[in-house]
Parts: C-alpha cells; structure tokens; sequence
DNA sequence: GTACCCCTATAGACAGTCGATAGGGGTCAA
DNA sequence: TTGACCCCTATCGACTGTCTATAGGGGTAC
C-alpha cells in the first residue's frame, strides 16, 4: 500500500474542497478524501475531527445534524461564506509552495 | 513579501537537496535555500539549526569546522550515503502528495 | 577598543497529527 | 428479544517539528 502520511497543514485544503460539492459527514469527508486521491491519504477519526471542530470553531464550516444513508444520525459539515475565501487562500498558497519546491529539487 | 512558511516535513528535503552539490556552513545553507526558491522560503536560524542536528543525529549528514568565506570558523555539513538515500525516499514522497494533492484539487 | 556583523546555538511555546480508546445507536440474524 | 456487528462521533496523551526570542563567541574595520 502507498499510503502516505499528511503533510501538516493540507489537511484543511483536502477538507475544505471536499465541501465544495455539498455537505457531508465527518466519515463522508474522510472516505471522499481517500477516494479522490486514490488512497495516497487515508484521514483517522483521530486527524478528523479535531480538524472539524477547530475549522467550525475559525467560521470556515457550519454543522447541522442529519441522517446518513444508512439510517444513522450523523453531523453534517457545508462551507461558509469565509470557508470559500479560506479555500481560496489555501489553493493559492499551495501552489505557491508546490512551485517554490519545484524551483528547489530542480536547480540544485 | 509572498514569503510563506513552511509546511512541516519540507525543510528536510530542502536541506538534503541544497547539499547535493557540495558542502555548506548552517546559514550558507539558509542563504541558498532562499536563493533557489526566489525568496519563497526563509528558514530562520530556529528552525535550520534544531534540523541539522537531528539528521546529523539520523546519520544522513556529517560536519567538519571550516573557514567561512570572511574568515570567520564555521561548521560546514556534508550528505552522507544514508542522506543520499534519504533525499532520493523523500524527493518520491514529495512527488507522491503532490501528485495526490493535484487530483483533489482538481476533481473536486 | 569598540561597534558591528557573521555564525552557531538553545530555550520555551505552540500547532497539528497520530495511535488508541470509548460509546451511542441502528440493523440483522438466530 | 437478545446479542453481535457496524456506522458515526468524539476525546486523550504523546510526539514531532517549526516559530519567536535570546545568547554569545569571535573576526573585522574604523
């Protein structure tokens, strides 16, 4: 298995675009999250939802509880007003990283 | 200034990297860092010097006292076999989230 | 000799992820 | 209806690595 640790801090940009298509549950995110970048992030209820609540908390996410498909009650995650500009913000700095190292390992 | 703080696990492979062209004293090794990334990353001393001790500590650098360039001592570090092996494991790594992170974003 | 710069170094705080664990509550089969 | 199992949320303690701030040795130049 190629599974591959988070790097810390893109854990939020996986979560906050994994919101862009609609609301979803705490496993709902984590299963989505594992399935768009096939298994090379596998997200533990124990990185999960200390994420959830502290991006709830910073306004990025608001929370309603539901039902899941299966009959279950389960929290329901949707992004914010700000949750977008964050995501924005995120994507952006990304790239920035990503072309900066990219810079790095090709020069020398 | 569009400096950017590092993600957690790139300084070391920023490191390995800048020394696979030769030797370099701990803030020539900061001064390249920020050279080769046109200003993106600044590592403070904070951070490179509690780094090069731990990977000389892994065995993937090794130092020697030296002159720097104005006369002045310093400690200059090499990559190691081990840290040639190291840069090699966390280049694939880097292109692995990469790769992953770019599916994400990209598919929503 | 004093002010300045280069270079190494450490301490303390802090954020974020991980592994392990807990428990509520629904479903299904015997 | 009872028990086993799974889905889902949640928290705790440990650990890693970076940041800010601070310290000080030692060469150079005026």
């Amino acid at each position: 298995m190629s599974q591959t640790n988070l790097l810390q801090g893109t854990l939020d940009l996986l979560i906050l675009k994994t919101l862009t298509l609609g609301k979803l549950h705490g496993l709902g995110i984590s299963n989505r999250i594992e399935q768009i970048t096939k298994g090379t992030f596998q997200v533990k209820p124990g990185s999960l939802f200390p994420a959830l609540h502290r991006m709830e908390n910073a306004g990025w996410l608001e929370s309603s509880w539901g039902e899941s498909a299966n009959n279950r009650r389960a929290k329901y995650y949707a992004l914010t007003k700000a949750g977008r500009r964050q995501l924005k913000s995120e994507t952006d700095e990304w790239s920035r990283i990503v072309v900066a190292m990219g810079l790095a390992l090709r020069n020398a």
